[in-house]
DNA sequence: TATCCATATACAAACGTTTGTATCGCTCAA
DNA sequence: TTGAGCGATACAAACGTTTGTATATGGATA
């Protein structure tokens, strides 16, 4: 029996004052449990409250608090797991925290992560974190800092938490040397502020290893999978072509060795393929990935507290953060020559 | 260059007032682009306002406008690929609408459910659409109906959108059939209102088949990988073990396929699997899985559809969405025997 | 020059809370 | 009997917008 008035409007405070016969203030302390009004009263009140089906207006209540308690999360792309660990960390650091997450998705459309910032600043939340944006830094610094922006991995920031990015590039580079590929190919991520950096990690890491590499070993990965059919394709016309190819990103990893077996090229038996990012199903597929784990969970706790801090203490928290890892599974083995 | 001034609390309409010389309603109007503002000002006032920085308060906002064009979206596992394209459909027509999609993350957790819908009845959410829900209809009955809730494939809500939930199980069934399989196991998804009717509809799938089913042939996944595990181990245990599992999830599906392998156990040589949902992974594995692809897209659409016109006309759209389809793939063939 | 209309702008109330301060009615001590 | 002190409650202002109405300014008309 929700609603028992015929009014069609919400039931506010007022409405509740009314029915007991106090002032709305009254109302609001008997809610909020203050100690300054009499138990029967609050009892009273708690019980019409209850009755009327009232719910609190965010609105009006963040209106005169001026803050929110709540905490945007951006995700670029809901398709990938990846995120999932993050989301959780977050979630749990905040609900200690006494905040709640609001979760946009932008689909990695840089517009669409802007819309998300603005709508989160809109709605005076406490903080917003943002994972691998897409937008450049100029946008970011151009903003006004109300709201503060918490980024993930994205050392120029100003409000950033991170690990060692670059490390599982090294990881896995020296461990496909290890096992004695010395043509090693690269796919990057989708389009992006992050993408140059990886690139670069990546001759990077080769050149520390005394390894080289070629322009036609390195490709871009869209997120379609038609891009994959197309990196496979380009892998096989390649003369000398890579004995094993690093993917940054377990989902492009899985493709790629499913159009490579539509080739007829076996993993790892004809070519190694390692992923990054380690997302749940790297383990249970065939066959089990070599992959680079990144401590997504840890970096959602430390965002969360680092946007915590920043709003009570005006001061950024140290937190250290465990390095990348790598899972060394199936799809790598030594090369077959 | 945000903040001019030195003042550290958010820019108001009535600072952009102050600096132009007008009166704050004079700035809302200017910057709804009103015809009743002289051109001049307006332009004056804009100007004004990005120099200041200045974000609208989406508080103050919905408070007088008493809606905040905002829809909610409650998803009980981020980590299930499965709600992705539920997301996009939904965030696609919610941008056609005018609309803001919020998402909250339950991790199929009942209370974080209660949670979430209660955020965004105290956001003054335009609609909240519950895929999925956890929590049973009582609870969703005694909701006051200031904030409509559409469900997504609940027969008994008293607002959703839903396609032959149910067609999946029997395509699945009557696949497996033809091929020649006669002991047909089934795993169920994990805890919720869901569970019942799917389990219902297996029996009585395989009644109408003509076959025949055995409480040891009946699994339930909780969504971890050891629940898996378990399974596996009781399959194996069966001393007259079926020679096909239907999973009511694919990334369950998945699991069960390489804790079989791990097991000595080849799909689809020894045990046929097949899955439900049709994630992106699904046709990039190795074996490819037999599943089900259900219309996500469409519903997610179909939902903020049946949402807005429940705002405006207060009556339901009538809406068609396709019917689940089977998808044939590697990982279902004729038994051995 | 007085009147009228249109146009541009200002004024004020409202949305639903919270919170600091004022007021009321007690009891207790002098 | 009076006044201080206190506990419970009422009053009122504020948060940042939007919007209906009132006002002022100017030009055209009579």
């Amino acid at each position: 029996m929700p609603r028992s008035s015929e009014r069609s409007s919400r039931v506010t405070i007022k409405d509740i004052a009314r029915e007991a016969g106090v002032d709305p203030s009254t109302v609001t302390r008997a809610l909020q449990g203050s100690e300054k009004v009499r138990p029967d009263t609050a009892q009273r009140v708690k019980s019409i409250a209850k009755k009327l089906g009232y719910v609190p207006s965010a609105m009006a209540r963040s209106l005169v608090a001026r803050r929110s308690h709540l905490v945007g999360l951006v995700i670029p792309d809901m398709t990938n797991p990846f995120f999932a660990p993050l989301a959780r960390g977050i979630e749990d650091e905040a609900a200690r925290h006494n905040l709640r997450i609001l979760i946009r998705n932008t689909e990695g459309r840089p517009d669409a992560e802007r819309d998300a910032v603005n709508l989160f600043s809109e709605l005076s939340a406490d903080a917003v974190i943002v994972p691998m944006a897409r937008c450049p830094s100029s946008y970011y610094e151009s903003l006004n800092d109300d709201t503060p922006i918490v980024h993930i991995n994205r050392e120029e920031a100003r409000h950033q938490v991170s690990c060692d990015s670059l490390r599982g590039t090294a990881l896995i580079l020296q461990h496909l040397v290890q096992l004695g590929h010395c043509r090693i190919g690269f796919v990057s991520g989708p389009a992006g502020p992050a993408r140059e950096p990886k690139s670069l990690a990546y001759c990077n890491a080769i050149a520390n290893l005394g390894q080289t590499t070629r322009d036609d070993w390195q490709f871009v990965f869209d997120g379609s999978t038609d891009s994959v059919e197309v990196i496979a394709d380009a892998l096989l016309a390649s003369n000398d072509r890579p004995t094993a190819v690093f993917a940054w990103n377990d989902v492009c990893a899985i493709a790629l060795i499913h159009a490579l077996g539509k080739r007829g090229l076996s993993v790892p038996r004809d070519i190694s393929i390692a992923g990054h990012d380690d997302i749940a199903l790297a383990g249970v597929i065939q066959p089990p990935l070599t992959t680079v784990r990144w401590p997504m969970l840890e970096l959602g706790v430390a965002a969360v507290r680092y946007a915590v801090h920043l709003h009570e203490r005006k001061t950024a928290p140290e937190s250290d953060i465990p390095a990348p890892q790598l899972v060394v599974r199936s799809s790598t083995a030594a090369p077959s020559v």
